[in-house]
RNA sequence: CGGAGUGUGGCUCAGUUUGGUAGAGCGCUGCGUUCGGGACGCAGAGGCCCGGGGUUCGAAUCCCCGCACUCCGACCA
């Protein structure tokens, strides 16, 4: 009783199942991930089980990315699950930075290995090993792979989606001929993953480079999509790196050029994850659960018929799912449960669009169109649901992107002193711009004082001042600061 | 890796202080009535009380030792 009182009180919060993110967001976000069906805690630490509707968000942006990647020239492949230890050591600065995360594979059976096996972190060493002996010509360049794979890191601190164990990415390999066009790979995937983010996911995303201290460990140089979650905490979304000749050298990795001498080659990596998806939940999501932009949700449109039992109306249904059925992806949900536990259900789950038909509809030609972003309820004739279906999916598409880019620039500040970035976080976080001179200790004392790290020096940056705002020397580059998950 | 908390039907928890036949709500199954914002009635099914050792005539409850998970801080997509 106290629960139907909460809910008929507050019109705005449709679902008592779920905290409100005001009251606590991590149990917000937990509570989303389970009550929209997306993953399921399983008996290991740190590894989720996807469940089926989870899991088909990421099969479209599987598909959508794939697609992406083969447009521009690239092919799939699949390498080992684990790596030998003494591969995983050719490269000094990678074993550094992954070694606190790696588990070991040490025994076959009850056998123990002469050598370890890591399960892969990633895969830069086994391309590299490949790489070094397919490619013996500048014909035989460039290589453009990726791989849809499962990586394992020992993470201390789990959560569902955000930082898992295990978990689900793409990871892509490239070798060239020349830094130049490494670079230009580098910067060309940056702006597939900024693209997909924001057409497909409607995530709006800043580019930039990592300072060195963010940077991916072998790589010269790491740029990112950072995008801004709800609560104002910063989303590192994905990350391209141009690794210039370091590993090649490693991993000897040359061709022959048509000078007919060795030069070594230069490689990128690139990938994003299955987090893309806590970044969904985070942008997007509300009191009542998930909310999905149309592109990437599994079910775009369900169609709840009310009152069944009465002639014609399940008929009805099923007319216009059938007709629907070509233009959109729809489920018709003529399941016994009641309406009003339907219509929760599939707010939960963010399904873009609910439409209603029932005894009324039918006698006057038209349905009930619900928007899952505003809740806007719209009466349609049956007759132009083939045309207003898409359009509506459209616009609440382009709507969320600019209700996340109008958030994003709400919480995005300037600052001249370090006093004032940690003023600026703690009153409104988000992220925080200041001029910078390049220097590590800046970057820890931030770090220390404001409790944020630097998301990026944004290609689209701004001169705010000609000093560094936390130590006064001459600045070289703008930075933007946020706390991250 | 520190600090705190929690482990009892599928889920949320009560029961533990003070040892004495394992409970509730939700969910689930069947039948019927309902159906425009989480409906209702009747009848059911379902538990090695996290694990291992003690103490006791008797342990979910008391004592040791583990393990797991959650939240908050240091490292990371």
């Amino acid at each position: 009783m106290g629960r139907r009182a909460l809910f008929m009180a507050k019109n705005k919060k449709l679902v008592e199942a779920i905290t409100a993110m005001d009251t606590d967001f991590a149990q917000w976000y937990t509570d989303v991930v389970k009550k929209a069906d997306l993953a399921d805690y399983s008996s290991v630490k740190g590894c989720m089980i996807i469940r089926p509707y989870g899991y088909a968000i990421w099969e479209n942006i599987q598909a959508e990315l794939d697609s992406r990647f083969k447009a521009t020239g690239h092919e799939n492949v699949y390498m080992p699950l684990f790596i030998p230890e003494s591969l995983l050591n050719k490269e000094k600065d990678h074993v550094e930075g992954f070694a606190p995360e790696v588990a070991w594979v040490t025994h076959g059976g009850e056998e123990e290995l002469t050598e370890k096996l890591c399960v892969r972190p990633t895969s830069e060493t086994l391309f590299c090993q490949h790489y070094a002996n397919i490619i013996g010509s500048y014909r035989d360049l460039p290589k453009l792979y990726n791989q849809w794979a499962n990586v394992v890191r020992w993470e201390k601190t789990t959560r569902p989606f955000l930082r898992t164990t295990e978990f689900l990415w793409q990871e892509g390999h490239t070798a060239h001929a020349t830094m130049e066009e490494a670079e230009e790979e580098t910067l060309r995937m940056l702006n597939v993953y900024a693209d997909f983010c924001q057409d497909f996911l409607a995530i709006p995303v800043i580019k930039g480079q990592k300072t060195e201290k963010e940077k991916f460990a072998g790589a010269q140089a790491t740029y990112t999509i950072e995008s801004l979650m709800h609560d104002g905490q910063a989303l590192q979304s994905g990350t391209s790196h141009n690794f210039g000749d370091n590993f090649a050298r490693a991993f000897n990795i040359r061709y022959l050029d048509k000078d007919n001498t060795h030069r070594y080659v230069y490689q990128t990596s690139w990938g994003v994850t299955t987090r893309l998806i806590g970044a969904l939940i985070m942008v997007h999501g509300d009191d009542s659960g998930l909310v999905l932009p149309p592109r990437v949700a599994p079910i775009q449109l369900v169609i709840v018929p009310i009152a069944t039992h009465k002639g014609g109306v399940l008929e009805k249904a099923q007319e216009i799912f059938t007709t629907l059925k070509a233009k959109v992806r729809v489920k018709l949900d003529d399941s016994d449960k009641n309406p009003g536990w339907k219509f929760s259900e599939h707010e939960m789950r963010g399904v873009p669009l609910r439409l209603e038909i029932g005894p009324r509809d039918v006698e006057n030609g038209t349905v009930v169109l619900v928007r899952r972003d505003n809740g806007e309820k719209l009466t349609v004739n049956i007759a132009e649901l083939a045309q207003k279906v898409p359009e509506i999916l459209q616009e609440i598409q382009d709507g969320l992107l600019a209700k996340a880019l109008k958030h994003r620039e709400e919480h995005t500040s300037k600052a001249y002193s370090l006093a004032e970035i940690k003023e600026n976080l703690d009153k409104k976080p988000g992220f925080v711009k200041t001029m910078w001179c390049g220097d590590r200790a800046c970057e820890d004392q931030v770090k220390e004082v404001a409790r944020a790290s630097s998301r990026c020096m944004p290609f689209e940056s701004e001169h705010l001042s000609d000093t560094c705002a936390i130590c006064g020397k001459p600045a070289k580059a703008m930075v933007i600061w946020g706390r991250a998950y």
